[in-house]
RNA sequence: UCCCCAGUAGCUCAGUUGGCAGAGCGGGUGGCUGUUAACCACCAAGUCCGCGGUUCGAGUCCGUGCUGGGGAGCCA
């Protein structure tokens, strides 16, 4: 006999008279002559309760399962007489697959993320963390499904490195040199013979394949060694790198906002349950944040008049608002939960302050950067139109003291058949934040790791 | 890395002016009820984060370290 999952069976609106599901007992509750006993499989957020009848041969066993036990249940699929629920399973046998003692850290209460954060082998047994990472599943095929609808190719790009990437943070280094073997100056002992690290971003290997198969993005994990300790940052995360030829910065930011809105959609179309237990427990107002983000058209504004409206606002920042300067934490919430009360574009960044591969604007002054803040979040995603223009790359890179031999070929991809293209790097855990209204990325990750941590 | 806050039973927390270590939940035992984070009674449960100091006496005051949280910087 198949095991059916309990969320096929709780879709079901008609008895049944011979079913088997597997699963985990999150709660009982004794009677005199029968138990109920809820059980959780994992594919849905309700668990199905099961009558046990003192009948059964093994009912001395089955009122002494503990919370967090392993369960077959045999049994028919009927009307519950009860209310709480439609349908219930009166069993015709339970087998105990396996008991947890009673140590088992989960009960049957409330507890902080705090705590859960140091059982996080255990935490997705809970009903708000197998929300969380049914959504992270489907988020990730959303993504998947919203490029491919588009025509884009999923690329891999390497994880391992040889060049530190537009030098955007402070990297891993990755060597297969025991400590006590020290490195003389150069790397030819090392695996790769040179300077290796993990990767900060694809969006170098993904330019070369846009201006191969056009349309292209990856998908994967992302390394970053900086010390920050925030709960908007962690060591390993994901990160979603769209990249398109024939792209200017505008249909850079077309892309963004689509790809946000259609995100957004999907997962409220095919992740109710789950989102509603964040409504009601997580964040009041997250069903107003979303309906808010996909009502309208996201607010694009030059860098130059964000400046003009922060220092016309009359706030008092921290830090002081000056062209030329980057926009801190404190000016970026302010336009977008503040002022303007939903998502803002912001472009033309000061080229002082950006990277060598975003494309100088004809002013001199600014690069045809963007990046997309949502209130509650800040900074989503971060992106630019590329530098097409061989000249003006290499004099780039040399201003921002990088040396262009060791960007050889990405150089040559605007030697051969250079066009004008775009692209962005969205965080994946930051949008499921802004999804669930989880205020620490570490509890939409399944093992975090941050600096001095990485238990799991 | 910097600033602020916290650490007491398995979990969430209270603990007064420095004077015998507490509650709720969870766990165990028994009872009761088509129950819904069930309910009632009883029982067990502690390196008061570590180290050092002040004091007749420290969970409480001081110093220091560790861990966690919030904020900042860096960024996705």
């Amino acid at each position: 006999m198949k095991r059916e999952k309990i969320y096929q069976l709780l879709k079901k609106s008609s008895q049944a008279d011979n079913v088997l599901i597997k699963g985990w007992l999150r709660t009982k509750r004794d009677s005199k002559n029968f138990s109920f006993l809820e059980i959780n499989d994992g594919s849905y957020l309700k668990n199905i309760q099961v009558i046990a009848d003192c009948t059964l041969d093994n009912y001395t066993e089955i009122t002494k399962l503990t919370i967090g036990s392993a369960v077959a249940i045999r049994g028919k699929l009927v009307k519950s007489q009860g209310k709480g629920q439609a349908l219930e399973i009166q069993a015709q046998s339970i087998e105990i697959i396996s008991l947890a003692p009673e140590s088992y850290p989960l009960q049957k209460k409330r507890h902080t993320d705090e705590f859960l954060r140091t059982i996080a082998h255990l935490r997705p047994r809970t009903n708000k963390y197998g929300a969380i990472f049914r959504i992270r599943s489907e988020l990730s095929y959303a993504i998947h499904k919203f490029f491919r609808n588009k025509g884009f190719k999923y690329i891999h790009t390497p994880i391992i490195t040889g060049s530190d990437c537009e030098g955007a943070g402070e990297m891993f280094r990755v060597t297969t040199l025991r400590p006590d073997q020290k490195i003389k100056n150069d790397y030819a002992e090392d695996f790769f013979g040179q300077e290796t690290n993990l990767t900060v971003s694809g969006q170098l290997s993904a330019e070369m394949f846009a201006l191969a198969l056009g349309d292209v993005y990856t998908f994967g994990p992302t390394f970053r060694a900086e010390n920050s300790n925030t709960s908007r940052h962690v060591s390993e995360f994901w990160m979603v790198e769209p990249e398109m030829a024939f792209c200017d910065l505008e249909g850079d930011m077309d892309l963004a906002e689509e790809m946000i809105n259609f995100l957004i959609t999907h997962i409220l179309d095919n992740c109710a349950e789950d989102i509603q237990l964040f409504a009601k427990f997580v964040d009041k107002k997250l069903m107003t944040t979303l309906d808010n983000i996909r009502a309208g058209a996201f607010l694009r504004l030059p860098y130059s008049d964000a400046v003009d409206i922060l220092r016309k606002s009359g706030r008092k920042f921290e830090y002081e608002v000056e062209f030329g300067k980057d926009l801190q934490s404190e000016h970026e919430r302010y336009l977008t939960e503040q002022h303007f009360k939903k998502p803002v574009i912001l472009y033309n960044y000061p080229k002082e302050i950006k990277p060598f591969y975003m494309r100088l604007n004809d002013d001199d002054l600014t690069v045809a950067a963007m990046d997309v803040l949502v209130p509650g979040i800040g900074e989503i995603i971060g992106g630019s139109q590329r530098e097409d223009r061989p000249e003006v790359l290499v004099e780039r890179m040399e201003e921002l003291g990088q040396f262009p031999e060791d960007y050889w070929w990405y150089i040559e991809s605007r030697k051969y058949g250079t066009v004008p293209h775009s692209g962005f790097g969205l965080g994946f855990e930051r949008t499921l934040m802004l999804l669930t209204g989880v205020k620490n990325i570490r509890d939409v990750i399944p093992f975090p790791r941050t600096p001095g941590s990485i238990e799991f």
